[in-house]
DNA sequence: ACCTGAACACCGTTCAAGT
DNA sequence: ACCTGAACACCGTTCAAGT
């Protein structure tokens, strides 16, 4: 009986998170539910809270892995891949980002969360820092960083579904004609 | 009797749209319910299915609404203060923001919605196009929608809390330091 | 036409109880 | 410790019924 000590699933919270990421990726994350999930898992409704908080929690966990996974795409990158690096990790996961940048969670409440949401921008400041002819790399960063970001959010929303047939590709023309050329004046 | 020949409402479309405006910027768009929309109206829960299909066709005529909002609001401007005015309106709006570009709405639904939701672009590149200098307006409109977007997004999300003591002010400097000089090459 | 109350199948969260 | 079923106060949506 040693072999199955666990009781009925003695590791619950990763399969919950396992469930729960499956589930975001079909649904988004406003048609997550925590009973939805205990069921994918095989719980009782009401198990999570064993192991989260609330509803909320889970999420908060589920976003914080998407933005170490999104500092790791960006880390691998530079110049203007990361860029396009930015815009492929929306597209390829669009229920993630729009949880990750939904507006929803607070961040302040989950510091893990936190910790992790300052990673992209920390390795966009870093390619910048990396480039001399850069005046002022956090100004040239943050623009950086709302550039692909918008055009994730824009492309993932389908308004430039006229202009881009392959959104990939017209991401990194945009990404391509813009200059951060913010030297000091 | 004439004067309140009106059954109970006679003009209950606007007014579930006033209540359902003022609920919107209270507790954001996950948490607009049509019951509460209702009873804010002073109707029973189902009334407002006389005058919209569902929870779905009320959020998207408030989202329409937004977009011509924020389309006046361009069309206002010039330059860069286009770009501010945008950023402003995020700022103004957050959760009428956070509805126009949440991802949730489905835009091919709602066709009032969907030409609406063209009009921010159209402003843009109207103004692109008035630069001569510019060679490619359709790619640097883009780039311009797509930077105040991120901006207006990340601001709103307190991804630039550290360094945007004054949002509107840092959303000015960042605009400013961006060029889209997409000659044709 | 416009509005109502009852009903159905869902939620998140809490609680007392079981092993 | 970990899990359960019952309960509470909500949802969106549908339906038969009232004026």
């Amino acid at each position: 009986m040693l072999a199955m000590a666990t009781y009925h699933h003695g590791d619950l919270r990763p399969a919950l998170v396992r469930a729960a990421q499956k589930l975001l990726e079909k649904a988004g994350p406003e048609a997550l539910s925590l009973r939805e999930v205990a069921r994918r898992a095989g719980v009782s409704h009401n198990a999570p809270y064993r192991h989260f908080s609330g509803r909320e929690a889970l999420l908060a966990a589920l976003a914080a892995e998407g933005f170490r996974r999104l500092g790791e795409a960006l880390a691998a990158t530079t110049g203007r891949a990361m860029g396009e690096a930015y815009v492929r990790f929306a597209l390829e996961h669009p229920q993630l980002f729009r949880l990750m940048f939904g507006g929803r969670l607070r961040f302040a409440r989950h510091r893990p969360l936190a910790e992790a949401a300052a990673q992209p921008y920390e390795a966009l400041l870093g390619a910048f820092r990396a480039q001399p002819a850069i005046g002022d790399p956090e100004k040239a960063a943050a623009a950086a960083w709302a550039l692909v970001h918008g055009l994730a959010h824009l492309l993932l929303d389908g308004h430039f579904a006229r202009q881009a047939a392959d959104p990939a590709a017209f991401a990194g023309d945009v990404i391509g004609a813009v200059r951060f050329a913010s030297r000091p004046a």
